[in-house]
DNA sequence: CTTGACTCTGTAGTAGACTACAGGATATAG
DNA sequence: CTATATCCTGTAGTCTACTACAGAGTCAAG
């Protein structure tokens, strides 16, 4: 079987193999086999699972989140419950960055394809297509009392 | 009209006081106008740019991506040649962002859906999800081909 | 006018995620 | 066998995005 050294999974990846060697010591990958003389030897599927990584990360997912969503993949033939538990939790995450996103996109499609220069500023809402949706559930203080003016 | 404190602006927009008072001084929202013994006055428009910034963050975006948005929005009557070009890259960076959470949340599906227990591992595919997205354009070694049976 | 909650500026500290050496060992082409 | 390119560990520095005071001033209620 072709392993890798941890340049060549650098290059593959788009990774710095700093960061290759980062994200083993925090843990989202596991350590891989060493030659005898001590070098990282990687396998395809290291490869897998750092593009994983750098997609994520991409998409704003923290390595915290990213290392949940790694053991999800790894367990996925394991303790059905608390793992089908997460990834629903994850499911409803993505779902809702979709959602935003999309508004996000509308309002720019209305920037790039309308707005022909006449209209007053607050018709071309780029603001509005974000203001008010709900993505993140806040550490909540919202019940406060309510100096309602 | 009314106008609202940074206390109140804050727990309208789930930011801390100071993130707000940081917002202001990397220029993500311009300085508002002050009260006679200096406080900051806050108009609605404030609120809605505030959480702006907010979901864009959730969203994953840089507090620098999220000032050109911003730009976007505020000079969306004037130069329209330029501001249209930053917006279709940005339109086009939101696409890519989708389809990778929208592969994301297949694979999830796939996991909580799916998976009954008995596939082996390979099967319950969310590394491959995406193993193989083109979300950002890394300094570019590939032309790798494809050996996956 | 006093009090207490709130705000001001300015500086400094923190967490997360890298990124850059230093100093030395290893692999491989010639 | 000898370069030289790459790898190793370990530590330290950087950048982003906050977050936490300190010490002083402001506002609204009573």
């Amino acid at each position: 079987m072709k392993t890798m050294t941890i340049g060549q999974v650098a290059r593959h990846t788009g990774l710095g193999i700093e960061t290759v060697r980062y994200y083993e010591r925090e843990g989202l990958i596991p350590p891989p086999p060493r030659s005898a003389g001590g070098y990282r030897r990687y396998s395809a599927d290291s490869i897998r699972q750092l593009s994983f990584v750098r997609q994520a990360k991409a998409l704003g997912f923290s390595l915290a989140e990213i290392r949940e969503l790694l053991s999800l993949s790894a367990d996925s033939q394991a303790s059905s419950h608390a793992v089908k538990q997460l990834a629903e939790q994850r499911l409803a995450d993505i779902d809702s960055r979709i959602a935003a996103l999309e508004r996000m996109r509308a309002a720019l499609v209305h920037v790039t394809g309308q707005c022909p220069g006449d209209v007053p500023r607050a018709e071309c809402p780029i603001l509005a297509a974000l203001a008010d949706g709900p993505a993140a559930p806040l550490p909540d203080k919202a019940t406060q009392q309510t100096k309602t003016p």
